[in-house]
RNA sequence: GCCCGGAUGGUGGAAUGGUAGACACGAAGGACUUAAAAUCCUUUGGCUUCACGGCUGUGCGGGUUCAAGUCCCGCUUCGGGUACCA
């Protein structure tokens, strides 16, 4: 019989299926271990052979654990909102729901063919309104809940609003967009609507005037992880400022947390040092200074309070507040015009043009602490949005500061002894302090926390701790999306009650803005509540459905709740999370503050949602090229093109193998090449290469459901592993795979010879079970540490030996078919099978390494001389370390090299090596 | 600029401080075959030698060590992330 991939593969993916075998329920008489892939958004393109490598190492480790007597929960579902299938629909009409279905179903069709062991019975898609039921019931509990800073955690609203009726802002702790204070009876006397207003200063899940990214390509805001360098990551279409009220969800109060949270969770620490810079945690002091003549007091932000002797000016972001008070009538024209340049800079222009720019306000202010008169400038290297939007100038520790004084002629004062400040700042926090008064002496360490303790003292500040996470906006302007579950009564905002969720989508005419330039939800008809007060017209971004996927997972047919208590106490967090690193500091800071704040409200049992992550390495494209001689049709073979003037044209690589041209097929490519002539070298066409990303308009795409036709899905599945290392990036090369399918073609051939069944009951030598029992133990040990690359090679090994050794016998492979099983699921199935075998091999149990097998009873030294290995000395690995020398020296091939010195050392390491220094 | 990763044969890659290049691809040669495919066997870092062998070799320059691809210091270079965050 031969190893017929193609009928196994189909017999073994249909027994699943009928069978259920990875039908997963809870059972309180198993440890629990969850594996999750990031699920996937569909795409139009369908998956490449680089989509799966992340899905084949989680199902390799989710098969494992079950081998292992784990109940396995590794389910698979579809982030089914995104730009793309709305963009479609905008040029073709198509419904999004029509197209994003067909997308899915061409996704499950080839994931099915991998043979993954996903229980399929629990899959979710965001759009579906059963799924997003609860991402809009989260939406209102956000609502409903504000940030105590002190408690540090969420508290519900209502308990925000009795504080306010005793007290006013007294002694509350709520994190909040503005600082407010009021009287209790100040609270009291407000309108209904003024009391709302003041509410969504508080509130998680909050609507506020903001300036957001617009992208006008998209005709929507656009959160800041899903923008960068100035341009959407989606599409890269320009990004510019706006002020916008919109919905934002409190995600900065969480900053902290989600910044202490790092610590106790297993992720690789370049991901967690990401998410520590987009956190930007940073410690320093807000100080107020006086503005000369007026009684009006500003506060700005600085980590670096001991330089206050140095500022010699002052700089406000140019939506500051504060700029209208300290524009002085001679310079308001002046003012205006600069503000007006700003406005019209996109964010691109400012990032990429880093021209120094700026203008004078024509106020002073007082330096607090040194009483000196300092003047105030505007500038748009200030952030509104950091810190108080205002900052104290130090040009000679602070090389923007530094920038901007040499271009306006400002006085830069040095505060460290000996620094040279001549040609750029000395911005380091090292040196003995001078020019800083009661400072002076101290070095920059001790100057910073005197500092930070006389501000605190005289009052003319405090001690602050700032972070750079933003708070998440919330709402897009778009059509394919989660509906908010929000109606608006006189202009504020309320949530529907919780019996009347899912709000459902509605339908649209078209999915394009209306006339009045509002969302395309306001073309939707009778889009009102039951008593016509009108429903929110955003949508919720991409992040919104995915932020909560995993809890669903665990219960997802649960009308009553996003999870049951039971179903997540039982199943608690995510054990293994692979995906790759493009989510991290979108997803995974979203995911990890929702689920935070569910864990606050008592829904959920763990803080942190993924304890373990991976990132899975990109799978690059390998390109091909062809060499066109110029103005002609020849094309000429690599090693001869530098004879001739050439031009590289991108050749598909499905019609090359092993960088060979298949010449036939390339002329059937195009129409263009019909009449294509090549000047070959030794009668082939050899072509370059590349390592580009995979894309369709390198011609370097490869089809998973290619490569399964070809070889199957073992293969597939084995050779991705193979490949090298699961964390790195690589190109795909398919000309490699050969070696994997060999590997699995004589692995057939130890169980049928010529047709018939080769297994026998024979006793196993010691040789044998070495080699079975070496295999045993460096499978485990590389599926625990994620090391796939090298268990491939590791079975290769085991089965080239076996095959030496003739070897057919059944107590050495079946267990060599188990430990197998969860990398080629489909051969190893039947190959249990053939041994007898009546129920899956999902329920075998994984074989477990006997070290008395692998005990040697002669150790191969290698005997080296100065470092240098010259002969093998075979000697009882029981020796001891004396007799080992003692038989070296003795060596007639050591006195060879020995060239009649004595030597200096022997170095004798027992089990491993001999070193002879002379 | 800052913060992470990398750099090993023609290619993908392997190597708890202890024989560098496992395992594979490719290539070359051979067996089987009318032939091809498939399969099997041998060789394969470079230089050198008829051969035994010798020299050299993990991006570059130093260092630690009996012993360095591996540890330390200083560079070069490629990839990723981030960027006026005060």
């Amino acid at each position: 019989m031969e190893y017929n991939f193609g009928e196994i593969e189909q017999k073994w993916q249909s027994y699943w299926k009928e069978n259920g075998t990875y039908k997963t329920e809870i059972d309180k008489n198993k440890p629990k271990y969850y594996v999750l892939d990031m699920f996937p958004y569909p795409s139009g393109a369908g998956l490449h052979v680089g989509h799966p490598l992340g899905y084949i190492a989680s199902d390799i480790f989710s098969r494992y654990k079950r081998l292992q007597g784990f109940n396995v929960l590794h389910p698979m579902g579809y982030d089914a909102y995104g730009l793309p299938a709305e963009q479609y629909a905008i040029q073709t009409g198509q419904h999004p729901l029509i197209t994003t279905q067909k997308n899915i179903a061409r996704y499950r069709e080839q994931l099915d063919k991998i043979g993954f062991c996903y229980d399929w019975d629990r899959e979710i898609r965001t759009c579906e309104p059963d799924y997003y039921h609860w991402t809009q019931w989260a939406f209102i509990q956000m609502f409903n809940h504000y940030f105590d800073s002190k408690l540090q955690k969420a508290q519900p609203v209502l308990e925000l609003v009795k504080s306010f009726e005793k007290s006013g802002t007294e002694n509350i702790n709520a994190v909040c967009t503005e600082e407010l204070t009021f009287t209790s009876e100040e609270w009291k006397a407000k309108t209904e609507k003024e009391q709302q207003e003041i509410l969504l200063n508080y509130r998680i899940a909050y609507l506020a005037d903001l300036k957001v990214n617009w992208c006008p390509a998209l005709g929507t805001v656009l959160a800041n992880d899903e923008v960068s360098e100035g341009v959407s990551i989606r599409g890269g279409h320009p990004v510019e400022q706006r002020v916008m009220r919109q919905w934002s969800l409190r995600v900065s109060a969480y900053a902290q947390r989600l910044l202490d949270g790092l610590d106790t969770i297993d992720w690789t620490d370049s991901l967690k040092e990401t998410q520590k810079n987009w956190i930007g945690r940073s410690e320093g002091a807000e100080m107020k200074f006086q503005l000369k003549g007026q009684d009006v007091e500003f506060e700005i932000f600085t980590t670096r309070a001991d330089t206050i002797y140095g500022v010699t000016f002052m700089v406000l972001a140019p939506e500051s507040d504060y700029v209208k008070v300290c524009t002085t009538p001679e310079q308001a024209s002046e003012v205006e015009a600069y503000l007006e340049q700003v406005k019209k800079r996109t964010e691109r222009e400012r990032i990429s043009d880093r021209r120094v720019t700026g203008v004078f306000t024509g106020s002073y202010a007082i330096n607090p602490v040194s009483g000196t008169e300092i003047p105030i400038w505007i500038s748009d290297y200030v952030l509104a949005g950091y810190g108080t939007g205002a900052i104290m100038a130090v040009p000679a520790h602070d090389s923007r500061d530094y920038a901007f004084a040499k271009y306006f002629n400002l006085p830069i004062i040095p505060l460290i002894e000996g620094c040279d400040v001549s040609e750029e700042s000395f911005d380091a926090k090292e040196g003995i302090m001078e020019n800083s008064g009661f400072l002076n002496g101290m070095t920059v360490k001790e100057a910073i926390a005197a500092a930070k303790k006389y501000v605190d003292e005289k009052r003319i500040g405090r001690v602050k701790v700032n972070y750079r996470l933003r708070d998440a906006i919330f709402s897009r302007q778009r059509y394919w999306g989660e509906p908010f579950p929000v109606y608006y009564k006189d202009g504020m905002p309320y949530m529907l009650d919780e019996s009347k969720l899912p709000l459902q989508l509605p339908e649209v005419d078209k999915f394009l803005p209306t006339e009045k330039g509002e969302p395309p939800l306001g073309r939707a008809k009778n889009w009102e509540t039951e008593d016509h007060f009108p429903l929110e017209l955003c949508t919720m971004p991409g992040f919104a459905g995915s932020s909560a996927y995993y809890l669903r997972y665990m219960d997802p047919k649960n009308d009553k709740a996003l999870v049951s208590k039971e179903a997540n106490e039982y199943w608690r967090n995510v054990d293994l999370y692979i995906g790759g690193t493009e989510h991290a500091t979108g997803h995974l800071i979203y995911s990890r503050f929702w689920n935070k704040f569910l864990f606050d409200l008592g829904l959920v049992c763990e803080e942190e949602p993924f304890k373990k992550l991976i990132n899975q390495g990109m799978i690059q494209g390998r390109s091909n090229f062809v060499y066109r001689i110029k103005d002609s049709n020849t094309f000429v073979s690599l090693n001869l093109k530098d004879q001739y003037e050439t031009t590289p044209i991108h050749v598909d690589v499905n019609i090359v193998s092993n960088d060979i041209l298949d010449v036939e097929k390339f002329k059937n490519w195009s129409p263009d090449y019909k009449s294509a002539e090549f000047i070959l070298e030794d009668g082939k066409y050899h072509c370059g290469w590349a390592v580009e990303k995979m894309s369709k308009s390198m011609y370097n795409v490869v089809n998973p459901d290619d490569i399964v036709e070809r070889y199957g899905a073992d293969t597939l599945r084995l050779y991705e592993m193979f490949l090298g290392p699961l964390e790195q990036s690589k190109p795909w090369d398919t000309n490699g795979i050969d070696g994997v399918h060999r590997f699995l073609k004589r692995l057939w051939s130890l169980f049928y010879k010529d047709g018939s069944l080769l297994v026998n009951d024979e006793i196993p030598t010691a040789d044998e079970l070495k080699s079975l029992h070496k295999t045993i133990k460096k499978i485990t040990f590389d599926i625990e540490n994620f090391s796939y690359n090298t268990s491939v090679s590791a079975f290769m090994i085991c089965v080239n030996e076996l095959f030496g050794f003739k070897c057919s016998k059944k107590s050495i492979l079946e267990p060599l078919v188990i430990l197998l099983a969860p990398f080629a699921p489909h051969i190893a199935e039947e190959l249990y099978q053939v041994l007898g075998n009546g129920t899956t091999v999902c329920d075998a149990q994984f074989p477990v390494c006997n070290e008395a097998y692998l005990v040697e009873s002669s150790v191969k030294y290698p005997i080296s001389f100065n470092g240098k290995v010259r002969f093998m000395l075979e000697l009882p690995a029981d020796m001891s370390k004396e007799d080992v020398e003692k038989t070296a020296m003795a060596n007639e091939q050591t006195e060879k090299y020995l060239e009649g010195k004595s030597p200096k050392k022997v170095i004798v390491v027992p089990g491993k090596i001999v070193n002879i220094v002379i």
